[in-house]
DNA sequence: CCCGGCCCTGGAAACGTTTCCGGGATGTCC
DNA sequence: GGACATCCCGGAAACGTTTCCAGGGCCGGG
């Protein structure tokens, strides 16, 4: 351990030959037989592996992508990567991390320094989207895809859910299923996702004849506690009969406040989430949700990077990957 | 977009001094306000930023960290994952992602190849042990992190959770809430944690006075679905009162046949998992589960590698996470 | 048999940094 | 005011590769 590895100069030596005829014969850049016999036979008693440390520094570039998203914890994010790795590793690529906390600041940074280095290519999921980012976005030495909403004007590629189809979806379903007081547990309204979630439910409630009403409107934050608090809010708060939490966590926390509250899913209130992670179809009842195709998404995403790290420059893609609603029984 | 980065010859010539000169300044290195202030107005107007390819050919040191897992999508794995990014993100490292899908070639070269490479450190955490994987692991040019069982004789540093002892107390814990007939549905029983809780599981019962009965085993591949087909295989098979998941989807698993078999939880059977994941919480009714300690051994590991990478060479070192059961409805 | 072309090999430059080293300027002390 | 130490800056080497280029051997054709 912490042995210093040996170079090509070395191998060169014990196979007696140049170090050039070594990187040819490693590289499959020569024809004749002995000698890639002879410098494996050296590699292979040395123990050589080459430093990609170099070799990127001479070829720029480091067989690596970075995949940035607020937190891997979040079930749809892992979905993603569980797509983009294996796409990108049989591509010879290594995926990067980069958990940002939904800190813009972060984000941003990622964008203009991490995508000029170390890193061919970037999948970038950011939570809000401000001027820097667009900014940032411009500027990136390496090619970059975003997944999630972006404004019009940045030629970006960019793989997009439609999640305000889907909130709407889940809404003329709920009113299909009979109804009437639909409430709607949010994530923050100052992200991408709350803000078009919102608008989505409003669509919905319009298409099917329903007013807003305030009243059936709470905020969370993504997550199953703050979801099961804010369901309870609406609960005690006025008149329900379904709910449409703004993600499954939230949906769950909703089963939760129901339980406790002695309603009944679904005779007495229907319940439907969002993403249709694996916790949906585990839960008790299993959950309605609405998927976003996040695994496609990912898929998509991670094809898209690679042509594009392979040189394809036609113009800046948008692929908007449309939502299905996939009924279980809490709200049938 | 692709446009050529500025090097630091070109911020010395802007700033009309060495790069040498450039190169102390950005790195601290000078005293002098004024070459400082010249060389960060120079890289302003440039957008220049460092190559960390150059830089880490330099100085030998990449600032990237990987973690080799078998799937990012099991849930332990990913509370891990979440404790090891901000630790290491905040000593200055990049998290590199690597699913092995469980396959020994690809663990193997992870170790002996990416461990020579292009990172700093390495966290692996093997679900199966082999002399290759021991032989590699005496090669490994940067210091390596094991999470998980490992031979005594191998000395590397070693972070492990007592499986064996968890799997028994959720047997303690079962038999003293007066079940008598438990059963188990195990993982891959040529897994080091599938045997692992399988020993567990035999030394509880030996340690409640219970006889071991292969009709009330089953196993399983730590899946969600599996792990209801096996359940419904026991339940039909034999007499049952309490059922032990080797993992929490095992144990979720459980739950829905117990439900679609009519069985009540806990008053009829009672269930326990392990792991102790966020969907033990969420579940209905919520699980009962063994915590195995992931997220400790996350950061445990996480601070371990740091150390090494600081140069910290005292012997190995082999810390072991006490499991600890958390009750919930499901075995009240 | 000689010459030209081709292929293979080795030498050397280059990728973009950090860091060692030497020289010139500056400051201080006698 | 001179000598010596100190400090700072620039030049150059080095990290470990890939690749360009030139030279030499071999083969084939004239």
């Amino acid at each position: 351990m912490q042995r210093r590895r040996p170079t090509i100069h070395e191998v060169a030596k014990v196979a007696g030959v140049s170090i050039s005829s070594v990187s040819r014969a490693l590289n499959g850049n020569t024809s004749n037989a002995e000698m890639v016999a002879r410098v494996e036979a050296a590699v292979q008693q040395l123990g050589y592996v080459p430093s990609q440390v170099a070799q990127s520094l001479k070829t720029r570039h480091t067989a690596q992508v970075a995949f940035a998203m607020e937190d891997i914890g979040n079930a749809a994010y892992l979905e993603m990567v569980r797509q983009i790795q294996p796409v990108l590793r049989d591509a010879g690529y290594r995926l990067l991390l980069h958990s940002t906390g939904a800190d813009v600041e972060d984000e941003v940074s990622v964008l203009d320094s991490l995508s000029q280095n170390y890193v061919d290519g970037l999948i970038l999921c950011p939570l809000r989207v401000t001027g820097r980012h667009v900014a940032a976005l411009r500027e990136t030495a390496v090619p970059v895809i975003v997944i999630g909403l972006l404004p019009d004007d940045v030629s970006v590629d960019n793989v997009r859910a439609d999640s305000r189809v889907g909130a709407r979806m889940a809404v003329e379903h709920l009113y299909a299923a009979g109804a009437r007081r639909i409430a709607f547990i949010d994530g923050p309204i100052d992200t991408v996702p709350g803000e078009a979630r919102y608008a989505g439910y409003r669509a919905g409630l319009a298409a099917c004849g329903l007013p807003l009403d305030d009243d059936l409107v709470e905020f969370a934050d993504f997550q199953f506690e703050s979801g099961r608090r804010a369901a309870r809010e609406v609960l005690t708060r006025t008149d329900v009969d379904a709910v449409f939490g703004a993600n499954d966590l939230i949906a769950m926390g909703t089963l939760h406040a129901l339980r406790e509250l002695g309603r009944t899913v679904p005779d007495d209130v229907r319940v439907v989430g969002m993403d249709d992670t694996t916790l949906a179809a585990t839960s008790f009842p299993p959950l309605s949700s609405v998927s976003l195709g996040s695994a496609d998404r990912g898929r998509i995403a991670a094809k898209l990077l690679l042509a594009r790290m392979n040189g394809d420059d036609s113009p800046p893609e948008r692929v908007t990957v449309p939502p299905s609603l996939t009924i279980r029984e809490s709200s049938r």
